[in-house]
DNA sequence: AGCGTCACTTAGTATTGCTGCA
DNA sequence: TGCAGCAATACTAAGTGACGCT
């Protein structure tokens, strides 16, 4: 443990999948109750006033504060949303409304709107009662008691109802998200401790005391199936523990990752299909920082892959492409539909032949479960995902120390620092949609850059003016003021070149969950750059442990 | 091996709230 | 002192991978 101190967050304290001795909190919290529409509201259906039941009229309330959205003009999510919707009526509606097209939801929309408005103009009382009315939720559901420690929950709300919103071409969007009922939830919480009371008139699902996982309610979401939890803060100290060990078996994998490079790149040559094109895979879950790509099932989820699911449209090969040889070209969409387009040369002509070698639409016939079982053969604890880790921590330490000097001013520090950050987000494929105010505010930025370059050129002549007059008198205030006119124009030029370069990448992800923080507290100890310049508060708490324990030596 | 289930991490976007400037 | 613009936070979807069953 080099350039560590050994402290609590070294500690390892239950054996065997153990996660806790005690549990106890609150339950989550629930969200209000739908409150009907004020009578002069209404539905029209066919040009008619309509008035819908109360289950209707909520589903359909949920439509109409959508509509400013693009996702209500998508043919799938407006027959979704409908035929859900229909489900919700009574056998009367059903049979009045069976067009969507024919529906008004002008007046629900309007009301959404001016709701929305309402709460912008809110008094700074009306603000401030609604702070302290939402402080007192938080108290009551928003810490827990784990091991006698209080922690925050991260999630202790449960998710409200709506319209669920799938990313991408999702088959499901538009489907109603139920509202969850206490009678849908399952508590998890030690035995001896002060079990959560469900709301008035209401029980739980279920109450068990488990504690070989970390969550403290679940319930199981109506679109996909799939189970939701209630689970601790980041700044927890079980998730924090969790954390440093992602990154040690990270930092584990540097010190055989040549070894396994050799072999991966020797299997290449393997007389056995499976093995060859394994290797492929891992060159490219290694090199490119691709995910693994499990499975998914068809029609349930959007269309998009990783590296073991590939199909054959992802992938085109050149023999020469841009003045190299042998080049991949990838165009695929991978998580939350985020589109991956890279042209890579490759390193032998081999590898581009072990493509296309099943007779399927795959590009490798490999699984995911035989990549990892392979894997952690060759290292306790390896998986495909931790090459991301491994990648992106090396490729942040490394371009920190190509990138700055002891001697730049903490600005240019601050650029180099997000130029590494951005490396990463680039190779591990972190996009954003460009800010709505993009070009705006860039413009801004420079309109504000020329008018302290006109400061800068005034100060300047006044100095020389001043250097006559005021020799005599040592004032030295001209000076000064030259010298912070010039600082926070190279600030603001700093500023325009790191927004400029960050307009369509996200660093946040990258920052908080593939970055060895150590890397980054070590790095702030070197420059001697505070490391609230780097981290904001909650950052700083959820990276505890490794400001805790890190050196300025501290080596991934 | 092949699956379904479960737990947990990783992800982009929407909303909120703070700060610095006119 | 109001508010634009950005940073922080909230939200929840979408991945990974372990495990147990057949």
């Amino acid at each position: 443990h080099r350039g560590s101190r050994r402290g609590t967050w070294e500690e390892k304290k239950y054996e065997d999948g153990v996660k806790w001795m005690s549990l106890e909190h609150n339950g989550p919290y629930f969200p209000p109750e739908y409150q009907p529409l004020p009578d002069d509201v209404s539905f029209y259906y066919n040009g008619k006033k309509v008035k819908l039941s109360l289950a209707a009229e909520e589903v359909a309330l949920f439509f109409a504060q959508m509509l400013d959205h693009e996702y209500t003009t998508k043919q799938v999510f407006r027959e979704n949303f409908f035929k859900d919707w229909r489900k919700e009526m009574t056998a009367e509606e059903r049979s009045l409304i069976q067009h969507l097209e024919k529906c008004d939801f002008g007046e629900l929309h309007n009301l959404h709107k001016a709701k929305v408005e309402a709460r912008k103009n809110m008094s700074k009382e009306e603000k401030q009662a609604l702070k302290e009315a939402n402080q007192k939720i938080t108290d009551e559901y928003g810490y827990c008691l784990l091991d006698r420690h209080k922690e925050r929950i991260g999630n202790f709300k449960i998710e409200p109802p709506g319209l669920f919103r799938g990313r991408g071409e999702h088959p499901k969007q538009g489907m109603l998200k139920k509202r969850v009922q206490p009678e849908d939830v399952i508590i998890n919480c030690s035995k001896d401790s002060r079990i959560p009371v469900p709301p008035a008139g209401h029980r739980w699902k279920e109450v068990r005391h488990d504690n070989t996982v970390t969550w403290l309610a679940s319930w199981t979401e109506n679109v996909q199936g799939s189970i939701k939890y209630i689970m601790l803060n980041a700044n927890s100290k079980l998730k924090g523990e969790k954390d440093w060990e992602k990154y040690e078996v990270a930092r584990k994998l540097k010190s055989c990752v040549d070894d396994i490079r050799d072999q991966y790149l020797r299997d290449l040559k393997s007389k056995e299909m499976v093995t060859r094109q394994r290797a492929v895979a891992l060159y490219f879950i290694d090199k490119l920082a691709l995910r693994a790509g499990n499975e998914k099932e068809e029609g349930e989820t959007a269309d998009t892959v990783g590296c073991c699911s590939l199909r054959v449209e992802h992938i085109t090969l050149h023999d020469q492409l841009d003045g190299n040889e042998c080049v991949v070209e990838f165009d695929f969409l991978g998580k939350d539909s985020i589109r991956y387009y890279n042209k890579v040369p490759v390193i032998k002509k081999s590898v581009l032949s072990l493509w296309f070698s099943g007779d399927g639409p795959f590009c490798l016939s490999l699984q995911t479960s035989l990549l990892n079982k392979h894997l952690s053969s060759l290292m306790p604890g390896l998986t495909a995902k931790v090459f991301r880790t491994y990648n992106a921590s090396i490729t942040l330490q490394q371009q920190l120390k190509a990138l700055t000097n002891q001697s730049d001013n903490e600005a240019e520090k601050l650029l180099s620092y997000n130029r590494a950050n951005r490396a990463v987000a680039i190779l591990c494929n972190h996009q954003r949609a460009p800010p709505k105010t993009f070009e705006q505010s860039m413009a801004t930025l420079q309109t504000k850059i020329e008018a302290r370059k006109e400061q800068l050129a005034l100060a300047k002549t006044e100095l020389k003016q001043a250097k006559k007059e005021a020799k005599a008198k040592g004032n030295s205030d001209p000076k000064l003021q030259k010298y912070r006119c010039e600082e926070q124009l190279l600030k603001m030029e700093v500023q325009a070149t790191d927004r400029e370069e960050n307009k369509q990448i996200a660093l946040g992800t990258s920052k908080l969950n593939y970055l060895d923080p150590r890397i980054s507290v070590a790095w702030c100890k070197n420059m001697g750059v505070p490391i609230e310049k780097i981290y904001n508060k909650t950052q700083r708490e959820k990276f505890a442990w490794a400001i805790d324990m890190t050196e300025a030596d501290f080596e991934f």
